[in-house]
DNA sequence: TATCTTACTGACCGATAAGTCATTTACTAA
DNA sequence: TTAGTAAATGACTTATCGGTCAGTAAGATA
């Protein structure tokens, strides 16, 4: 059955700058499916491929992963995006599209939609955590798209709603998507299309609900 | 000092009525601030005034008490805003207004508005009772709302929006602000105010934010 | 091929918290 | 007043899991 096999394969491999990567990875995807309390290091090292202990040679504690995941992961297109605020030539409705579109392709499909189920979830128990993300995710979310909303009203494309709330609200529908995938989605049979989604979200978001006295295309 | 005290304080009462409840409310209040894992039931028989023997009288274990926090604690308050929806005589506009406001009013601002959070946040370990809480809560929300659009609709006062994801979408910004209540909020300094988010929202949800060739009121 | 370094392992320890139950005490009814 | 009941207690048992570390083997070096 076994051959004499002359080439023995050794049992593991020495990986150091692998690790400590694949190990937050499975955290993450742990931490987001269990929630952190729930979450066994014996797990996270097993789906890492690797034992308990050399989970402990790259991170001091659960506590240490936890923030590593958080700290290291988040989310860094948001650079990106505000960069492409910034360049944008075309009308402001085609901007909010995109910023949509690409928040979708680029973080929304990714595992790192999960990141923001997780820290809502255990906001309570890391405060401190929570007020790192909601300053450089969070915040800078809102402020995105209310900066695109200000363009459109400073070009005179946009009426000139509420400044205060307009970016966190036009966000709402966009974070509810990423939440939902990561827990009523695997557990009902509906799912969402995220392109008709963020399609009538942009409808609904540029031309409301009432109808016009003079209809545009 | 101490008086000869011919009444002696009991040490406990007997009030087998009442405990179940007040344990299930002490439950909600430290499953949604700390998550299920992470909160233990001394302490929730703590809050509730009892020993953690108590709990177990009525209570066969910590998963039992989780399920029925959450099977017997979720939202009435649905069922009269269906009654409400169907016999609402005005405006589709101000049916939607007054859908949020109800909302806030008798869930968002009470402690039931954290069990969105802990659902979400433990949909991975409890698939079952986050599809009982989709299927008699999430689901009937978005349909509530979609009804009112439809009704908008059909009454030649809304635009004749994407079916599918209307409902959801108008329910995103106020379950938004629920989640926000229990997770950044207690740990950034800005809050929500309640009434201008609401007010907000149904401005951009019903104006839309592009500028009409015709303005109206 | 022999030697050395160190990444990696996994059995083990101790603390924590779920769950139990013999005992205590509030309350009731005779 | 007292005997009877059951609601409530809290010390105890036990399983789990975070964290440790002595030992093992991959693989580099010469």
């Amino acid at each position: 059955m076994s051959s004499p096999a002359k080439v023995i394969e050794p049992r593991w491999e020495r990986r150091k700058d692998a690790r400590p990567g694949e190990l937050a990875a499975a955290a993450l995807e742990l931490f987001v499916e269990r929630g952190f309390a729930a979450t066994r290091l014996d797990d996270v090292a097993k789906r890492a491929g690797v034992s308990k202990g050399t989970l402990y040679l790259y991170f001091d504690s659960k506590e240490d992963l936890f923030k590593a995941v958080i700290r290291e992961g988040y989310v860094a297109p948001l650079a990106e995006a505000e960069q492409f605020l910034e360049s944008f030539e075309g009308s402001s409705s085609d901007l909010i599209r995109e910023i949509f579109r690409r928040w979708w392709v680029q973080v929304g499909a990714t595992d790192q939609a999960g990141m923001t189920k997780l820290v809502i979830a255990e906001a309570g128990n890391f405060p401190e955590l929570a007020r790192f993300y909601h300053d450089e995710v969070i915040q800078r979310s809102h402020a995105l798209l209310d900066h695109a909303i200000q363009r459109g009203i400073k070009r005179g494309e946009f009426r000139d709603v509420n400044h205060e709330y307009s970016g966190r609200i036009s966000c709402a529908p966009m974070v509810m998507m990423m939440l939902w995938k990561h827990s009523f989605a695997p557990c009902v049979d509906h799912q969402i299309d995220p392109e008709k989604y963020i399609a009538t979200i942009t409808d609904m978001l540029l031309n409301g609900l009432t109808v016009r006295e003079s209809p545009q295309k």
